[in-house]
DNA sequence: ATAAAATACTACGACAGACATAGTACGACA
DNA sequence: TGTCGTACTATGTCTGTCGTAGTATTTTAT
């Protein structure tokens, strides 16, 4: 069974920020990080994946810059984000609203 | 603070079906029953309701048709839905994927 | 008796996020 | 030399939600 789409939207930037909380990243090791946490359970797609860094940079939750790939000099030059202290804010937010929403939810699905 | 409906984008159909396992039910009813359950921390749209019942009787997950009002005899007449087999069958499913979804983002939510 | 609130909807259009598809370009490796 | 992996960008479509608005009946408050 695959997870619908439906439910990650509006929780695809708190994982994305997630992955950045310790260090910067970029576009393909986050993909790699988010496939790796979930237990290979989803695969973002590069598509909402890039457009979700447009997003975030709008709203200022990260910021961008361009790089070397790291100290063993591999790859090619790299777009990394970092994320910013309105970032970090509304990750947090998003982690309360989080617990509000499952327990809502929660009273729906199979009694549990 | 309020529970983003990207969130429940997705679960709307899964809490209406909820509300109708028992026996048929009607949008007002339908609504304040939800909110009840959620202790009146979700309150549906009407126009979000509205277009989940054409969808979903569309989808063949319902059934609709018009009656009078209960045995009191009150109220106007209403269209009522009834769950059907295939609804029931798409509610479990979902069920099952909700337990997927929130293990994964459990993951990405503060640590826990 | 009359006004206001609750009930029970329908119509229409806008919007945002996810996604399909496609394409570019460079590096590593065989 | 060609394929795979990496690292993106562009464009357009789709779906579900929601804002706004309007209609009409019934119940409740004054």
């Amino acid at each position: 069974m695959e997870i619908s789409s439906d439910v990650i939207r509006g929780y695809n930037d708190t994982m994305i920020l997630f992955t950045l909380l310790e260090r910067p990243s970029y576009g393909y090791e986050i993909s790699k990080e988010i496939k790796r946490l979930s237990d290979e359970k989803y695969i973002i797609k590069e598509t909402t994946l890039y457009s979700a860094f447009t997003r975030m940079e709008k709203n200022g939750f990260v910021e961008s810059y361009t790089a070397e790939p790291d100290t063993t000099g591999n790859g090619k030059k790299r777009t990394y984000y970092r994320i910013t202290e309105s970032g970090r804010a509304y990750y947090r937010e998003k982690c309360e609203e989080w617990s509000l929403t499952k327990d809502v939810i929660e009273k729906f699905v199979g009694q549990a």
